[in-house]
DNA sequence: TAATGGTCCTGTTTGC
DNA sequence: TGCAAACAGGACCATT
Protein backbone atom coordinates (compact mmCIF):
# COMPACT_ATOMS: atom_id res chain seq x y z
CA UNK A 1 0.00 0.00 0.00
CA UNK A 2 1.58 2.93 -1.10
CA UNK A 3 1.69 5.81 1.55
CA UNK A 4 4.89 8.88 1.24
CA UNK A 5 7.45 6.70 1.91
CA UNK A 6 6.67 4.43 -1.04
CA UNK A 7 5.69 7.27 -2.95
CA UNK A 8 9.34 8.72 -2.70
CA UNK A 9 11.16 5.73 -3.53
CA UNK A 10 9.05 5.83 -6.95
CA UNK A 11 10.03 9.24 -7.26
CA UNK A 12 14.05 8.85 -6.61
CA UNK A 13 13.46 5.80 -9.11
CA UNK A 14 12.31 8.49 -11.73
CA UNK A 15 14.68 11.13 -10.92
CA UNK A 16 17.30 8.53 -12.00
CA UNK A 17 16.02 7.09 -14.83
CA UNK A 18 13.27 9.39 -16.45
CA UNK A 19 14.43 12.62 -15.95
CA UNK A 20 15.64 14.38 -18.63
CA UNK A 21 14.06 11.80 -21.01
CA UNK A 22 11.49 12.58 -24.33
CA UNK A 23 8.52 10.98 -24.73
CA UNK A 24 7.90 9.53 -28.01
CA UNK A 25 4.94 7.32 -27.59
CA UNK A 26 1.88 6.67 -24.94
CA UNK A 27 -0.46 3.70 -25.23
CA UNK A 28 -3.58 3.35 -22.80
CA UNK A 29 -4.88 0.17 -22.48
CA UNK A 30 -7.55 0.93 -19.64
CA UNK A 31 -9.87 4.32 -20.18
CA UNK A 32 -10.15 4.20 -16.31
CA UNK A 33 -6.41 4.51 -15.28
CA UNK A 34 -6.56 8.23 -17.11
CA UNK A 35 -9.94 9.08 -16.19
CA UNK A 36 -8.57 12.32 -14.27
CA UNK A 37 -7.54 13.73 -18.03
CA UNK A 38 -10.99 15.26 -18.63
CA UNK A 39 -9.97 15.47 -22.37
CA UNK A 40 -9.49 11.96 -22.12
CA UNK A 41 -6.79 9.12 -23.13
CA UNK A 42 -6.30 9.96 -27.01
CA UNK A 43 -5.37 13.73 -25.94
CA UNK A 44 -3.66 12.20 -22.89
CA UNK A 45 -1.50 10.24 -25.23
CA UNK A 46 -1.30 12.99 -28.18
CA UNK A 47 -0.34 16.44 -25.96
CA UNK A 48 2.86 14.04 -24.25
CA UNK A 49 4.91 13.15 -27.18
CA UNK A 50 7.68 15.15 -27.75
CA UNK A 51 7.79 16.35 -24.36
CA UNK A 52 10.75 16.07 -21.70
CA UNK A 53 11.20 15.33 -18.48
CA UNK A 54 12.47 18.10 -16.65
CA UNK A 55 11.95 17.06 -13.01
CA UNK A 56 10.08 14.85 -10.66
CA UNK A 57 8.50 16.09 -7.82
CA UNK A 58 6.14 14.64 -4.77
CA UNK A 59 3.90 16.23 -2.22
CA UNK A 60 2.20 13.68 -0.53
CA UNK A 61 1.05 10.52 -2.15
CA UNK A 62 1.11 12.62 -5.39
CA UNK A 63 4.09 12.59 -8.07
CA UNK A 64 4.52 14.11 -10.92
CA UNK A 65 6.62 14.65 -13.83
CA UNK A 66 7.55 18.37 -14.83
CA UNK A 67 7.57 18.88 -18.39
CA UNK A 68 9.14 20.94 -20.84
CA UNK A 69 8.87 21.25 -24.43
CA UNK A 70 5.89 23.17 -24.21
CA UNK A 71 5.16 25.26 -27.50
CA UNK A 72 4.05 28.47 -24.81
CA UNK A 73 7.26 29.46 -23.16
CA UNK A 74 5.27 31.97 -21.50
CA UNK A 75 2.45 29.96 -19.62
CA UNK A 76 2.65 28.04 -16.50
CA UNK A 77 3.85 24.69 -17.25
CA UNK A 78 2.47 21.18 -17.36
CA UNK A 79 3.26 18.07 -15.63
CA UNK A 80 2.07 14.34 -15.67
CA UNK A 81 0.13 13.97 -12.51
CA UNK A 82 0.17 10.56 -11.09
CA UNK A 83 -1.43 8.60 -8.06
CA UNK A 84 -0.95 4.60 -6.92
CA UNK A 85 -4.05 4.13 -5.15
CA UNK A 86 -3.66 1.08 -3.45
CA UNK A 87 -2.12 -1.13 -6.24
CA UNK A 88 -0.80 1.28 -8.59
CA UNK A 89 3.42 0.58 -10.20
CA UNK A 90 5.55 2.60 -12.03
CA UNK A 91 7.86 0.50 -13.51
CA UNK A 92 10.91 0.71 -15.56
CA UNK A 93 11.46 -2.05 -18.00
CA UNK A 94 13.20 -3.20 -21.17
CA UNK A 95 10.54 -2.50 -24.40
CA UNK A 96 11.16 -6.13 -24.91
CA UNK A 97 9.48 -7.07 -21.56
CA UNK A 98 6.14 -8.95 -21.47
CA UNK A 99 3.39 -6.75 -20.82
CA UNK A 100 2.09 -7.68 -17.28
CA UNK A 101 -1.92 -8.76 -16.62
CA UNK A 102 -2.74 -5.11 -15.30
CA UNK A 103 -0.69 -3.19 -17.75
CA UNK A 104 -2.75 0.29 -17.62
CA UNK A 105 -0.67 2.56 -19.67
CA UNK A 106 2.61 2.62 -21.24
CA UNK A 107 5.51 5.52 -21.96
CA UNK A 108 8.42 5.07 -24.57
CA UNK A 109 10.89 7.33 -24.91
CA UNK A 110 12.65 9.03 -27.73
CA UNK A 111 16.16 7.20 -26.19
CA UNK A 112 14.53 3.58 -27.03
CA UNK A 113 16.17 2.87 -23.66
CA UNK A 114 13.86 1.46 -20.66
CA UNK A 115 9.63 2.81 -20.71
CA UNK A 116 7.98 3.16 -18.18
CA UNK A 117 4.95 1.20 -17.10
CA UNK A 118 1.82 2.02 -14.85
CA UNK A 119 0.83 -1.18 -13.49
CA UNK A 120 -2.23 -1.35 -11.57
CA UNK A 121 -4.34 -4.06 -10.44
CA UNK A 122 -7.12 -2.48 -8.84
CA UNK A 123 -7.10 0.87 -11.02
CA UNK A 124 -7.66 3.08 -8.28
CA UNK A 125 -4.44 5.21 -9.31
CA UNK A 126 -4.30 6.81 -11.98
CA UNK A 127 -2.48 9.50 -14.56
CA UNK A 128 -3.23 12.71 -16.07
CA UNK A 129 -1.94 15.67 -17.63
CA UNK A 130 -2.77 18.85 -15.74
CA UNK A 131 -1.38 23.00 -15.57
CA UNK A 132 1.02 23.56 -13.08
CA UNK A 133 -0.03 26.29 -10.41
CA UNK A 134 1.23 28.38 -7.52
CA UNK A 135 0.42 27.73 -3.98
CA UNK A 136 1.71 29.03 -0.82
CA UNK A 137 4.74 29.56 -2.79
CA UNK A 138 4.75 26.57 -3.96
CA UNK A 139 4.72 25.16 -7.67
CA UNK A 140 1.93 22.26 -7.88
CA UNK A 141 -0.49 20.34 -10.11
CA UNK A 142 -4.07 22.26 -9.92
CA UNK A 143 -5.42 19.23 -7.93
CA UNK A 144 -2.95 18.83 -5.44
CA UNK A 145 -3.58 22.74 -4.87
CA UNK A 146 -5.78 22.05 -1.53
CA UNK A 147 -3.06 18.99 -0.48
CA UNK A 148 -1.57 19.63 2.64
CA UNK A 149 2.46 19.82 2.87
CA UNK A 150 3.84 16.54 4.09
CA UNK A 151 6.08 16.04 6.99
CA UNK A 152 9.46 16.11 4.77
CA UNK A 153 8.45 18.81 3.44
CA UNK A 154 11.39 21.75 3.90
CA UNK A 155 8.69 23.77 4.61
CA UNK A 156 6.38 21.51 6.36
CA UNK A 157 5.26 23.88 9.79
CA UNK A 158 4.51 21.59 12.60
CA UNK A 159 2.96 24.34 15.01
CA UNK A 160 0.18 25.02 11.88
CA UNK A 161 -0.46 21.55 11.78
CA UNK A 162 -0.98 21.45 15.70
CA UNK A 163 -3.44 24.40 15.81
CA UNK A 164 -5.40 23.15 12.87
CA UNK A 165 -6.05 19.76 14.20
CA UNK A 166 -6.91 20.89 17.60
CA UNK A 167 -9.68 22.95 16.23
CA UNK A 168 -11.06 20.12 14.21
CA UNK A 169 -13.61 18.13 16.03
CA UNK A 170 -13.20 14.68 14.90
CA UNK A 171 -10.86 11.90 15.85
CA UNK A 172 -7.58 11.71 15.76
CA UNK A 173 -7.14 9.22 12.83
CA UNK A 174 -9.52 10.92 10.81
CA UNK A 175 -7.28 14.05 11.16
CA UNK A 176 -4.43 11.90 10.35
CA UNK A 177 -5.48 10.77 6.85
CA UNK A 178 -7.21 14.27 6.50
CA UNK A 179 -4.70 14.63 3.38
CA UNK A 180 -5.63 18.56 3.33
CA UNK A 181 -4.40 18.97 6.83
CA UNK A 182 -1.42 17.01 6.11
CA UNK A 183 -0.45 14.84 3.32
CA UNK A 184 1.38 10.79 3.30
CA UNK A 185 0.07 9.08 6.09
CA UNK A 186 -2.41 6.40 5.22
CA UNK A 187 -3.78 3.29 7.37
CA UNK A 188 -0.56 1.69 7.93
CA UNK A 189 1.49 4.86 9.28
CA UNK A 190 -1.27 6.04 11.05
CA UNK A 191 -1.87 3.31 13.20
CA UNK A 192 1.86 3.04 13.62
CA UNK A 193 1.89 6.69 14.87
CA UNK A 194 -0.80 6.32 17.39
CA UNK A 195 0.94 3.30 18.58
CA UNK A 196 4.17 5.26 19.23
CA UNK A 197 2.08 8.51 20.71
CA UNK A 198 -0.01 5.96 23.06
CA UNK A 199 -2.98 7.35 21.27
CA UNK A 200 -6.51 5.70 20.21
CA UNK A 201 -7.66 6.78 17.55
CA UNK A 202 -11.03 7.91 18.34
CA UNK A 203 -9.36 10.09 20.53
CA UNK A 204 -11.22 13.19 19.63
CA UNK A 205 -8.73 15.80 18.30
CA UNK A 206 -10.38 18.60 20.33
CA UNK A 207 -8.94 17.61 23.84
CA UNK A 208 -5.32 16.75 22.48
CA UNK A 209 -2.85 19.15 24.29
CA UNK A 210 -0.46 20.94 22.11
CA UNK A 211 2.48 19.04 22.95
CA UNK A 212 0.16 15.30 22.30
CA UNK A 213 -0.40 16.49 18.89
CA UNK A 214 3.03 17.72 18.49
CA UNK A 215 4.11 14.44 19.59
CA UNK A 216 1.96 12.23 17.10
CA UNK A 217 3.35 14.65 14.18
CA UNK A 218 6.87 13.47 15.53
CA UNK A 219 6.12 10.01 15.65
CA UNK A 220 4.65 9.88 12.22
CA UNK A 221 7.33 11.96 10.66
CA UNK A 222 9.95 9.57 12.30
CA UNK A 223 8.09 6.33 11.66
CA UNK A 224 8.13 7.56 7.57
CA UNK A 225 11.82 8.23 7.49
CA UNK A 226 12.52 5.02 9.21
CA UNK A 227 10.33 3.39 6.68
CA UNK A 228 11.91 5.21 3.36
CA UNK A 229 15.50 4.06 4.99
CA UNK A 230 14.00 0.76 4.90
CA UNK A 231 12.31 1.18 1.93
CA UNK A 232 15.03 2.37 0.05
CA UNK A 233 17.58 -0.15 0.72
CA UNK A 234 15.97 -2.94 -0.94
CA UNK A 235 15.15 -0.92 -4.13
CA UNK A 236 16.30 -2.52 -7.04
CA UNK A 237 18.12 0.54 -9.05
CA UNK A 238 17.17 -0.99 -13.09
CA UNK A 239 13.70 -1.44 -11.56
CA UNK A 240 11.21 0.92 -10.23
CA UNK A 241 9.31 -1.12 -8.13
CA UNK A 242 6.03 0.15 -5.59
CA UNK A 243 4.99 -2.97 -4.90
CA UNK A 244 5.07 -2.75 -0.48
CA UNK A 245 6.73 -5.86 -0.56
CA UNK A 246 9.72 -5.18 -1.75
CA UNK A 247 10.81 -3.04 1.20
CA UNK A 248 11.83 -4.59 4.57
CA UNK A 249 9.82 -2.00 6.99
CA UNK A 250 7.22 -4.71 7.28
CA UNK A 251 9.09 -6.34 9.96
CA UNK A 252 9.19 -3.66 11.57
CA UNK A 253 5.51 -2.37 12.53
CA UNK A 254 4.68 -2.50 16.02
CA UNK A 255 0.68 -2.82 15.29
CA UNK A 256 -0.36 -2.76 12.22
CA UNK A 257 -1.70 -6.05 10.60
CA UNK A 258 -0.02 -7.33 14.03
CA UNK A 259 -3.52 -9.16 15.95
CA UNK A 260 -3.08 -11.19 18.45
CA UNK A 261 0.88 -10.49 18.16
CA UNK A 262 2.28 -9.26 21.27
CA UNK A 263 2.88 -5.30 21.56
CA UNK A 264 6.53 -4.63 21.44
CA UNK A 265 6.08 -2.14 24.62
CA UNK A 266 4.30 -4.21 27.17
CA UNK A 267 3.25 -7.78 25.62
CA UNK A 268 -0.59 -7.60 25.65
CA UNK A 269 -1.94 -8.51 22.33
CA UNK A 270 -2.69 -6.81 19.60
CA UNK A 271 -6.24 -6.26 19.39
CA UNK A 272 -8.04 -5.07 16.19
CA UNK A 273 -10.65 -2.81 15.66
CA UNK A 274 -12.85 -1.64 12.51
CA UNK A 275 -12.46 1.86 11.21
CA UNK A 276 -14.59 3.38 8.61
CA UNK A 277 -15.11 0.16 7.04
CA UNK A 278 -11.33 -1.08 7.09
CA UNK A 279 -8.87 -1.89 10.28
CA UNK A 280 -7.10 -0.25 13.03
CA UNK A 281 -4.45 -1.63 15.27
CA UNK A 282 -3.49 -0.78 18.59
CA UNK A 283 -2.58 -2.03 22.05
CA UNK A 284 -5.40 -2.20 24.62
CA UNK A 285 -2.93 -0.86 27.47
CA UNK A 286 -0.94 1.73 25.81
CA UNK A 287 -3.62 2.82 23.59
CA UNK A 288 -6.83 2.80 26.05
CA UNK A 289 -10.14 3.43 24.69
CA UNK A 290 -11.42 7.33 25.07
CA UNK A 291 -14.19 6.79 28.12
CA UNK A 292 -16.73 8.62 25.73
CA UNK A 293 -17.08 6.74 22.12
C1' DT B 1 -17.27 -14.59 2.07
C1' DA B 2 -15.60 -10.53 3.75
C1' DA B 3 -11.56 -7.91 3.92
C1' DT B 4 -8.36 -4.78 1.77
C1' DG B 5 -7.86 1.17 1.40
C1' DG B 6 -7.15 6.37 -0.88
C1' DT B 7 -9.98 9.40 -2.75
C1' DC B 8 -14.26 11.16 -4.40
C1' DC B 9 -19.03 12.03 -3.76
C1' DT B 10 -23.22 12.71 -1.25
C1' DG B 11 -26.15 13.27 2.52
C1' DT B 12 -26.20 14.85 7.28
C1' DT B 13 -24.79 17.47 11.20
C1' DT B 14 -22.65 21.21 13.41
C1' DG B 15 -21.39 25.89 14.41
C1' DC B 16 -21.80 30.59 13.91
C1' DT C 1 -33.31 30.34 12.58
C1' DG C 2 -30.77 30.05 8.32
C1' DC C 3 -26.84 29.18 6.01
C1' DA C 4 -22.30 27.48 4.99
C1' DA C 5 -18.82 24.69 6.42
C1' DA C 6 -17.46 20.56 8.47
C1' DC C 7 -18.11 15.95 9.01
C1' DA C 8 -19.38 10.84 8.30
C1' DG C 9 -19.92 7.15 5.53
C1' DG C 10 -20.58 4.70 1.20
C1' DA C 11 -18.89 3.80 -3.63
C1' DC C 12 -15.45 2.62 -6.46
C1' DC C 13 -12.24 -1.46 -7.93
C1' DA C 14 -9.98 -6.65 -8.20
C1' DT C 15 -8.31 -10.31 -5.87
C1' DT C 16 -7.70 -13.72 -2.33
Amino acid sequence: MPELPEVEVVRRGLEAHVAGRVIAEVEVFHPRSVRRHVPGPVDFSARLVGRRVQATRRRGKYLWLELGGDAHADEPGEAVLGHLGMSGQLLLQPPATVDQTHLRVRLRFADAGPELRFVDQRTFGGLSLEDLVEVDGATVPRPVAHIGRDPMDPAFDIATVVRAMRRKHTEVKRALLDQTLVSGIGNIYADEALWRARLHWARPTDKLSSAKARELLDAATQVMNEALGAGGTSFDALYVNVNGQSGYFERSLAVYGQEGMPCPRCGRPIRREPFMNRSSYSCPRCQPRPRAA
